[in-house]
DNA sequence: ATTTGGCCGTTATAATATAGCGTCATGTCG
DNA sequence: CGACATGACGCTATATTATAACGGCCAAAT
């Protein structure tokens, strides 16, 4: 969060209040947040909020790189190191539904899309499985 | 299509005239579509159906293997070799809007995600930019 | 012939996301 | 200071994507 507040401010970005509240749900949830299940974390707050607000906190904290949306579930989740972050890879247990971010180098497939011609803007790479004590506890 | 006769006929799988429908019509199609996309492609055809029988087909033909959901898009599209396709990833152009499937290994990453101790279910490997054509014609 | 299981169709509703507009705060420049 | 420009916010409404629940039909198996 600190961290956040100073790239914000290096790049003259706004961390408002509201993002501020918004990016505070998600680093305190381990786990992926859908942007209804933050609204109704900012309304058991005793707010009444509408979704398009929640929307438009997550849409900055995105293109600030400050969270990444985990597309095979319409979900979000704050980034471990917003400072060097490209080209992400998520793990994600679908028994504790915990996610893991590794830093992606991903090389191998850029390049392959690069022998194609392919001119790479953003990659989405998640993988679902079973993390390391889920198959443990057997759950 | 002949081939996904094959394969479900081999399967005792039921390729019904609806699914066939819905897998033509992606077949036909050379970009991802929509269910909803699907669904007026249908009701073009002059009949007035509903958005569960489409969601219906796709769910037989997603875990029959000859479609593929691109989940950064909520699209779907038909598998370019449905009889060796695993983990497979798409390259999608942000301007034709054409995706290409390739048959994907993805080793490095995988094994990366098993050197954590995570056991892989499922991959999700979808690539946005350009593709050469597009970027030739500078469109 | 009867049962069984899968597929289809219908209605309704849930879950996710965006559009459009007016207001207010903040910062800029004369 | 005052006028203006910009962007953040809040509201209402609506669009888009997806699922639930129930009953009928039909083909294959017994
Ligand atoms: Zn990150
Ligand atoms: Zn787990
Ligand atoms: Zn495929
Ligand atoms: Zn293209």
């Amino acid at each position: 969060m600190a961290r956040a507040r100073e790239l914000c401010a290096a790049r003259k970005q706004r961390l408002t209040p509201r993002r501020r509240q918004v990016l505070e749900i998600l680093l305190s949830s381990h786990q992926p947040l859908g942007a209804y299940d933050i609204l109704a974390a900012i309304n058991r707050d005793g707010e009444e909020v509408a979704p398009t607000i929640v929307y438009r906190a997550l849409e900055f904290l995105l293109q600030a790189g400050l969270i990444h949306r985990i597309e095979s579930r319409n979900a979000f989740v704050s980034c471990s190191d917003p400072e060097n972050c490209a080209a992400a890879q998520f793990l994600i247990c679908q028994d504790c539904e915990r996610v893991a971010e590794l830093a992606g180098d991903a090389a191998g497939l850029l390049a392959g899309a690069q022998d194609l011609g392919f001119s790479v803007d953003r990659s989405v790479i998640e993988i679902t499985g079973r993390c390391a004590q889920c198959q443990q506890h057997g759950r």
